[in-house]
DNA sequence: CTCCAGGGCAGCG
DNA sequence: CGCTGCCATGGA
């Protein structure tokens, strides 16, 4: 057990912003959640306090940078609170609990080749059944995010119906094997800048403009990739029928569309 | 029944 | 370039 501090921090926000897709609650003020094959248990003890039950070494080594609380959110909502933006305003003071994950490239890949026009509920049940079936077994009915190899490994099994990946099955079958055949690719990509990582995310079938983005965004963790799905697009021809200026947030364009994206969805 | 969901692709012009 | 039809699936 350890005490943790976290402004700009709202599990339950996480939870719902659709940028991860396995955490799941599992108390008043308990959620769980898997990542990096290891599972952790995070309570709220307060309005920024809380305690995860997990040591101080696994804390600094792998949970503190996946929740992002080593970055400063209040230079964001300084940002758009100081600005004339009544629509994102409304929008951050409804997810300002949101950080954006520093999740596995792997795992977010997948997810993502999966989220192509599907909703989210949809796309958890998918990934939890590829968990189930690929993943390693991590008690407690958890299991971890199967690896390129074991998807690779699984081929024409991925069309089975409990999946229920589409037409999607053929896009984790070719990513998968990719990867599996070229070792170094993704660790390639964590060292390239936005624009190089998003030319090459977007040469893989599956992977167009939006997926690559959210890539960018959740896995890459290039916070200035401003994914344009559905509900953004939405957003974007309903309140900024002039054109949304990029250049103002310039930098941290995806944590605005993560305020926005989670804001529209409630 | 149709429409929608964190879209992408191939086939047009 | 942009536009259109199609791609599985399940819930509303």
């Amino acid at each position: 057990m350890i005490e943790i501090k976290g402004d700009h921090f709202d599990p339950a926000m996480i939870a719902d912003s659709g940028q991860c897709f396995r955490w799941r609650q599992t108390g008043e003020d308990r959620f769980t959640i898997p990542a990096f094959g290891k599972v952790l248990n995070i309570t709220q003890t307060g309005a920024e306090s809380f305690v995860a039950d997990c040591d101080g070494v696994d804390w600094e080594n792998i949970w503190r940078d996946y929740l992002d609380l080593s970055e400063d959110y209040g230079r964001f909502s300084d940002a758009i609170m100081t600005s004339d933006d009544d629509y994102l305003k409304d929008a951050y003071n409804k997810g300002c609990g949101i950080r954006i994950l520093r999740q596995d490239l792997w795992e977010t890949v997948v997810s993502f080749l999966i989220s192509q026009n599907n909703n989210i509920p949809r796309i958890k049940k998918s990934i939890e059944a590829l968990c189930e079936e690929f993943g390693r077994d991590l008690g407690d009915g958890i299991f971890s995010f199967p690896t390129a190899e074991a998807l690779a490994d699984a081929g024409d099994a991925l069309s089975d119906k409990r999946f229920g990946l589409g037409y999607r099955d053929v896009y984790i079958r070719q990513m998968a094997e990719y990867v599996r055949g070229h070792g170094d690719w993704l660790a390639g990509l964590k060292e390239m800048d936005r624009e190089n990582a998003y030319r090459e995310l977007v040469r893989q079938n599956g992977i167009g403009p939006k997926v690559a983005n959210c890539i960018c965004l959740f896995g890459l963790h290039h916070i200035d990739a401003f994914p344009i799905d559905t509900h953004v697009r939405q957003i974007l021809e309903a309140h900024y029928p002039d054109g949304f200026d990029f250049e103002r947030y310039k930098g941290f364009a995806g944590v605005v569309q993560q305020y926005m994206f989670y804001a529209k969805r409630l």
